[in-house]
DNA sequence: AACGTAACTTAGGACTGCCAGT
DNA sequence: ACTGGCAGTCCTAAGTTACGTT
């Protein structure tokens, strides 16, 4: 049961006063703010500070199987000599061997970064053999990677469910937590086996090894009066801490990126649930004075200040395209993508008229995960005019707000509203958009079909997900699917056709005739022919629907930008199935929207 | 103020297993 | 019973933001 009614707003919360709270210990019984009655007596506990709990318990993460060395006859070649491997450089190899069939392993960086950091992990003596990645030969390794794939999707189905079960089991051991009063699951709690790094996009250090952790990398975080995880046979913990100022109950230091992992709670948790509230609350605030905002910043493009300009003109970039903030990215470590902050000359190109428009900003580049955003968008001349002086004497490669970055933008957004920042801006105009879109789909179309409900609510949805630039590879199987599916819709029609004039011939057959017989036929292919055309029209929705998701993907901002209280809401006027739109996964992530939200939510 | 980094959210692709259609 | 296609789940990389340090 969800209290979060209750919780504080957070303009209300206290300012985080991180360290000083860790210190103070979680005993602290101060630290408890309020202890609120619920519904059935239940007491929930609302702490200050930034204290995520009082008492946490877990088993600690869950490390992967130790390698095991490879059959005597299945070996590797250099040079089209059989090498046997030590233990460190075989494992290696295999890493390898087994991405042979991904286009990954044919790019040269990839291949130069696995080539050095495998002669790191290499005796001495295989060092001064192996010189050349070239004259590896990795096929026996290759083929027994396949092999052993092919093996586990031909087991019995009792060997399948020997290993569910087993699965299961790790599952129930490791898998779960107690928070405060709580059982949670366990996000994440596997820790993360070793293989070759694969960044995404361009990125230089692809291919790197991505090395074994180990329990003496790790640091536990549980209660002082929790039972403390055991570290696993022969070995100890980096450190056990305590500290409820995190939610975290393990990390450790990944070594390619030298950046920190958590094992976190599941989203159906409580934390999260809170959390993810709290995101929704603090965009829907945003509602209620982004008209003031908006004058502001275009008052602000107006200023004498080029700082100022600049910052009115990337807000409004992040107001009106929903681009992400764009931090700076130390150059050579990671793939050269950008938000807006961090757009570069390259990346725009102003048009004084496009295609009959004024005004028109085209936008090419690289954001997030390296995908592509290209966008021609016609802007107010004020902002019009600032990009041209932005852009005077500059040359590729230099940046496009060059008196902006994101701290400062945040800290100015933070004076504005208490809680602002530039992802609020994704996050508002993402759950705008969709109820505004739901609104004008359900005037303009008034269904009655399931389907076609449907269908509009996956417009509103992709809507947002084009905003928000929500892409995805289009499915290597969809050219084929579409055509199977447009065969089966024609096969359909004829059989409806069909269904039609058999209608037709029974009508006239009985016409006249009292016989009960010939009018129950009569109903039969009424029946036969409607359940045709419904068939019928579910399926060419069902290909309206895929056609238009081609390349869209609609699970991120359903997942992280739509206020599911809009969803939810939506089902109870639609008098649609919430399963319909919301998975499991779903449902249980948004259980504390599906407990509060009436018919009558408005964002 | 500049910088570094801890902590947390957001992201797309790979993988899996289930079920509809044969 | 078989299978292929796809929804759901898993995985972990790549962002944002706040905070601490120099």
């Amino acid at each position: 049961m969800y209290e979060m009614k209750f919780m504080l707003s957070f303009s209300e919360r206290p300012k985080k006063k991180k360290k000083k709270a860790a210190e103070e210990g979680q005993e602290n019984s101060a630290t408890v703010k309020k202890k609120i009655k619920g519904k059935k007596d239940k007491v929930e506990e609302k702490y200050e500070d930034g204290i995520k709990w009082k008492f946490l318990e877990h088993k600690g993460p869950y490390f992967p199987p130790e390698y095991q060395t490879l059959p005597d006859d299945v070996k590797f070649y250099y040079n089209g000599k059989p090498v046997k491997l030590s233990l460190p450089a075989e494992e290696v190899a295999l890493f390898f061997a087994q991405m042979m069939d991904h286009e990954y392993t044919t790019k040269e960086v990839f291949r130069n970064n696995f080539f050095r950091d495998w002669r790191k992990e290499m005796t001495l003596e295989e060092r001064q053999l192996i010189m050349d990645l070239n004259k590896c030969d990795f096929g026996e390794l290759h083929a027994m990677h396949k092999q052993k794939v092919e093996a586990r999707k031909n087991l019995s189905k009792e060997e399948k469910l020997v290993n569910k079960e087993a699965n299961q089991k790790i599952v129930d051991e490791y898998g779960c937590c107690v928070l405060d009063h709580h059982r949670e699951r366990i996000g994440n709690f596997k820790i993360e086996p070793p293989g070759l790094f694969r960044g995404r996009g361009d990125h230089p250090k692809q291919g790197m090894l991505k090395k074994r952790i180990q329990p003496e990398d790790v640091i536990i975080n549980c209660s002082k009066d929790s039972r403390i995880p055991e570290p696993p046979a022969g070995h100890r913990w980096k450190e056990v801490r305590h500290d409820n100022t995190v939610t975290w109950l393990a990390s450790w230091t990944e070594n390619v990126q030298g950046s920190c992992k958590y094992v976190m709670l599941n989203a159906n948790s409580k934390l999260k649930g809170e959390k993810d509230w709290e995101k929704y609350e603090v965009a829907r605030k945003l509602k209620t004075c982004v008209d003031a905002i908006r004058a502001q910043y275009q008052e602000d493009l107006k200023s004498k200040q080029m700082g100022t300009r600049q910052r009115a003109v990337a807000l409004y970039f992040i107001d009106k395209l929903a681009l992400r903030a764009g931090n700076e990215k130390e150059e050579g470590e990671t793939a050269d993508t950008v938000g807006c902050c961090s757009l570069r000359v390259e990346h725009i190109t102003l048009h004084d008229t496009l295609d009959g428009q004024k005004c028109v900003v085209e936008f090419d580049f690289l954001g997030k995960d390296c995908i592509r955003y290209y966008n021609k968008v016609p802007v107010i001349k004020r902002v019009f005019k600032n990009l041209k002086l932005f852009m005077e004497n500059k040359q590729e490669g230099d940046d496009l707000f060059d008196r902006l970055n994101t701290q400062m933008l945040n800290k100015h957004l933070s004076s504005l509203m208490p809680g602002l920042t530039a992802k609020v801006f994704r996050t508002y105009n993402a759950s705008i958009t969709l109820q505004q879109q739901l609104k004008e789909l359900r005037n303009s179309e008034l269904k009655d079909n399931v389907a076609e409900k449907l269908l509009s609510y996956n417009r509103a949805n992709r809507a947002v997900a084009i905003l928000c630039n929500h892409q995805r590879a289009p499915p290597k199987t969809f050219e084929q699917s579409m055509a199977n599916l447009q065969a089966k819709i024609d096969s359909r029609k004829e059989q409806l056709d069909l269904a039609k004039k058999e209608l037709k011939q029974a009508k006239k057959e009985a016409k006249g005739s009292s016989d009960n017989k010939l009018l129950i036929v009569v109903e039969k292919k009424k029946k036969a022919v409607q359940r045709c055309e419904e068939q019928l029209l579910k399926m060419e929705v069902q290909a309206t629907d895929r056609e238009e998701n081609k390349q869209i993907a609609l699970s991120t901002s359903k997942l992280n930008y739509l206020d599911p209280r809009i969803s939810v809401a939506w089902c109870k006027n639609m008098e649609v199935q919430l399963d319909k739109i919301y998975n499991k996964t779903l449902r249980d992530k948004f259980a504390w929207a599906i407990d509060m939200t009436e018919h009558d939510f408005v964002f």
